[in-house]
DNA sequence: TGTGTTAGTGTTAAAAATACACTAACAACG
DNA sequence: CGTTGTTAGTGTATTTTTAACACTAACACA
């Protein structure tokens, strides 16, 4: 038991996982075995412990019920209203996350509780106030994705300029040129050909580029900023 | 007393008052009578009560601390590592704020506690981990400084190009040309000539423009974008 | 009346963004 | 085995945006 002169909220952290599916943005929720909101789906997140910094709770709570370990993981927003929880107050500090979901496809319930991933753009309701949160972390992420090179965390570690294309036209719903889109990219001078291609397509192999982030680190220090 | 199953963390707000003095960029400190880092130079913040929001709780304690009212605010960063205050565990969401420092100089001690306002690039070691919020304020200023119009916080109702100009060149520590800054911000079309001119100053007397906010809200739905 | 200081104004050159259409490679299918 | 479907890959011309640059106007004050 512990005992304090004042009220405290009881502090959370919930996170909003996105991934992308070869045809549009999706949202990893949880389903609810507890009341309230029993049966509902959710955003990932539970209790901040004692001896653990919020990103630490984040990611363990992301390990607990997805699975999902070391991945891009970056603080959203703190929500905090008096009702947002109809128990008692809980101020909940909400992260973002973003995973290459080619590969290990629509599998993610890897623990106790039902895990699945949505289309972002028809989730369903979801409990408490977590479809703010997650409204909030899609305009968080069509806003960095243009001025940082963070769309590269939703992609396997080598991919082709189409799927590259492909991630910004889904990301941002809006459609780019093949031969601009190219040269602007590359132009950056930030992806490296591996000499690798594409393997088992039904069409001409790509070549497949990684993200040089050693690269972008020194490019940002001289002033360099991404922009698409 | 409040009793609980597990230990909680105290939740405060903190905020980081931006303020543009003639000359540099101002930050808003008050000084500590209480310790841990008693007579160190603080954020001002307080904890968060029972019935207010995150937001209402920063405005309350900026009202008491320093006499601010209605002023810019927006939240930046929760701030949460385990050890960030001696005393025990503190979680503290961070805000920052702008205000027009032109006018109601360089009073702001207001309440009890002396406050007063610092230049950012020479403040005094802060309380806490209270230098790495400022830190992140600054960075966060100079960012968002560029794709929104919030500038125009830190200056007066009525403002000339020049004041603007001067503005952007401290908060980014960047000049810019003096032609290409007016075509580039009047032809946004975000300005309203008031028709009225400086008074009271040793040359020629400049025009005083407004930030139209109206039409800015319309043009953003439009697609548009403020870019600096 | 002269000096100091900021306001105000256009043009030209360079760079960046946009619009646009065809051939190449390869698997799948008949 | 050739036809079809699908994505990869490539260059140029036009338009738009950005960058560089220098002088006159107004006004207070000495």
């Amino acid at each position: 038991m512990h005992t304090y002169a004042y009220p405290r909220p009881a502090l959370t952290v919930d996170c909003v996982v996105f991934g992308l599916d070869e045809g549009d943005l999706k949202v990893l929720l949880i389903q609810r075995d507890l009341e309230p909101f029993a049966g509902r789906w959710a955003l990932p997140g539970g209790f901040v412990r004692g001896e653990e910094s919020l990103e630490e709770a984040a990611r363990r709570e992301l390990a607990e019920e997805t699975g999902l370990r070391e991945i891009f993981l970056e603080q959203l927003y703190t929500f905090g209203s008096p009702d947002r929880d109809p128990r008692e107050r809980v101020v909940s500090v909400a992260y973002y996350a973003l995973v290459a979901l080619a590969g290990h496809r629509p599998q993610a319930a890897t623990d106790a509780r039902q895990a699945a991933w949505f289309s972002v753009d028809d989730a369903p309701d979801l409990a408490f106030d977590h479809d703010h949160i997650l409204a909030t972390a899609l305009g968080r992420l069509r806003g960095k994705v243009r001025y940082e090179p963070i769309g590269f965390e939703l992609l396997p570690s080598r991919f082709t300029l189409g799927q590259l294309q492909h991630l910004y036209e889904v990301v941002l719903k809006e459609v780019f040129d093949k031969r601009n889109f190219r040269k602007k990219i590359l132009g950056m001078g930030l992806l490296v050909d591996t000499g690798e291609i594409q393997k088992d397509v039904a069409h001409r192999a790509a070549r497949l580029y990684r993200f040089d982030e050693r690269k972008y680190r020194q490019l940002r220090k001289r002033g360099f900023s991404f922009w698409l």
